[in-house]
DNA sequence: CTATGGCACGGATT
DNA sequence: AATCCGTGCCATAG
């Protein structure tokens, strides 16, 4: 008996703990649908229209910060960090029926506006029997921007020819949110990468790899590809972080800043940041506020009608009623728990890396994720996964991945990047002598580390670099 | 001969 | 256990 018990149980239990470390992965994006799929399939949870400070669980208004705290730790001390509810305006209220969920409200009205932005755009540049063309594929945009449907189909259906419905789909593409109209995040990037070359400099085999190797490159596999373009592992890497600095795989999406984590995964995706960092006020060094996005963390609550239902109901119903509180109650736990730690770790991050966030680039202090778990007292995997797949938010606007806090050679890289820019572009200096001038202020780096910080940064060697 | 890139190894990090 | 990163050594281009 005792044993069927546990068996019952187990997995549930089991599963919620999953689930408690695998909050910790997902980012906003990620979480924000978990939580709507949490919603749909327990009916013991619903979202509340009243929201709690997480610090000190007084009631606040919608998309404010929690008025006490803010007073108090104003007091406390300069450094001190101030942790704000969800912003509202990412989680607009829904108008319509409980089984409405907000994101797809929101993501409903960036896509109706996108189609006709985009074709605004493009209206002067097609011609008029073209136009229904046009029309017709920004209406079947899906939310990421993308036309999936056969462009031959198309054609037959309006007797346009196919030629004329692929310039259509061109025109499409080179539109504002560069891609739009793709059929997929590799024919996205490759158009976006295409556009760029005409205004940036960019090495020859970047587009190579772009046209042929793009899966190849999501998986990581670097080496393959190195061997099959006969370019070398690192000119890959540094293909890699072109490509993930300036592309953007999903085109509808671009509106929030151009970057593409690189971390986990293969799962590339732009998304709200996670973490918003913002000075104090504009002028002043006093400490930063930072916003933890928890999509829908204080909207959360167990449904009340279950607690009085549960009263009443009969034993069979009951237990399933019991279950499902249960269940709800640890999904909130398990949110407030990932709230909890990233909010510590952010702290934390915000403190030691102070300078990076109000001086740049070249003041990113070398720091690992173990340090940060000790400073915890937390498992090193849970800050690694805290870290993952996250973005935050600059003062000066930059989305970054969180895992920039822990670059160790984003500081040099960037002098490297300052002294390049500074030389005699007579004489431009070889990666040995950049290797002492570096030494010169600190960093000491070996020759052959030079050469990779500068492919990693797309410069050029010396020789090539005399114009 | 010099400057740079390729490869691979070892230690650190995740 | 897997991956990342800096480095040394060697090959090759200029």
């Amino acid at each position: 008996m005792y044993q069927r018990q546990f068996q019952k149980i187990q997995p549930q239990t089991t599963a919620h703990l999953a689930q408690t470390m695998s909050l910790l992965y997902l980012n906003t994006d990620e979480l924000n649908q978990a939580i709507n799929k949490e919603l749909n399939e327990n009916p013991a949870l619903i979202t509340s229209e009243e929201k709690r400070c997480p610090k000190c669980n007084r009631l606040m208004q919608p998309g404010q910060a929690c008025s006490f705290c803010l007073s108090t730790s104003q007091k406390e001390q300069q450094d001190s960090i101030i942790f704000l509810s969800p912003k509202e305006e990412f989680y607009p209220k829904s108008s319509s029926s409980d089984n409405e969920v907000y994101a797809d409200d929101f993501l409903g009205q960036e896509e109706a506006s996108l189609d006709e932005y985009v074709f605004r755009q493009i209206a002067a540049d097609i011609q008029e029997d073209e136009r229904i063309i046009a029309a017709y594929i920004l209406n079947q945009l899906d939310e990421d921007g993308f036309f999936k449907e056969s462009l031959y189909e198309l054609s037959n259906y309006y007797h346009i020819g196919i030629e004329k419905v692929k310039r259509v789909k061109q025109v499409i593409q080179r539109a504002d949110p560069v891609g739009v109209g793709s059929d997929s995040p590799e024919e996205a990037m490759l158009i976006q990468l295409r556009i760029l070359k005409e205004i940036v400099k960019i090495p020859d085999y970047y587009l190579e790899i772009a046209e042929n190797h793009l899966p190849d490159l999501l998986r990581k596999k670097y080496k393959e590809i190195a061997k099959m373009t006969s370019k070398s592992v690192e000119e890959i890497r540094s293909a890699a972080d072109f490509f993930s600095k300036n592309l953007n795989p999903f085109p509808a999406r671009a509106h929030w800043g151009t970057f593409r984590d690189p971390g986990k995964n293969d799962h590339l995706g732009y998304s709200f940041p996670d973490v918003i960092i913002n000075n104090r006020n504009s002028e002043e060094n006093k400490g930063f506020m930072v916003e933890v996005i928890i999509p829908g963390n204080s909207l959360l609550e167990i449904n009340p009608f279950y607690n009085e239902a549960i009263k009443e109901a009969d034993i069979g119903v009951k237990e399933k009623l019991k279950n499902d509180i249960e269940k709800a109650n640890l999904f909130i736990k398990c949110l407030q728990q990932r709230n909890n730690t990233m909010q510590k770790l952010i702290s934390q991050l915000v403190r030691l890396q102070k300078d990076f966030i109000l001086n740049g680039e070249k003041f990113v202090k070398p720091l690992t994720r173990s340090e940060i778990s000790k400073i915890l007292e937390v498992h090193e995997s849970t800050v690694s996964r805290a870290v993952s797949n996250k973005t935050a938010q600059l003062p000066d606007g930059r989305i970054i991945p969180l895992s920039t806090f822990f670059d160790r050679s984003l500081a040099i890289r960037t002098e490297l990047k300052e002294i390049i820019q500074n030389e005699q572009k007579k004489k431009p200096y070889s990666d040995a002598k950049l290797a002492t001038l570096l030494s010169k202020r600190g960093y000491k780096v070996a020759r052959r580390t030079v050469a990779k910080y500068r492919a990693m940064e797309g410069i050029l060697p010396a020789h090539q670099r005399k114009d």
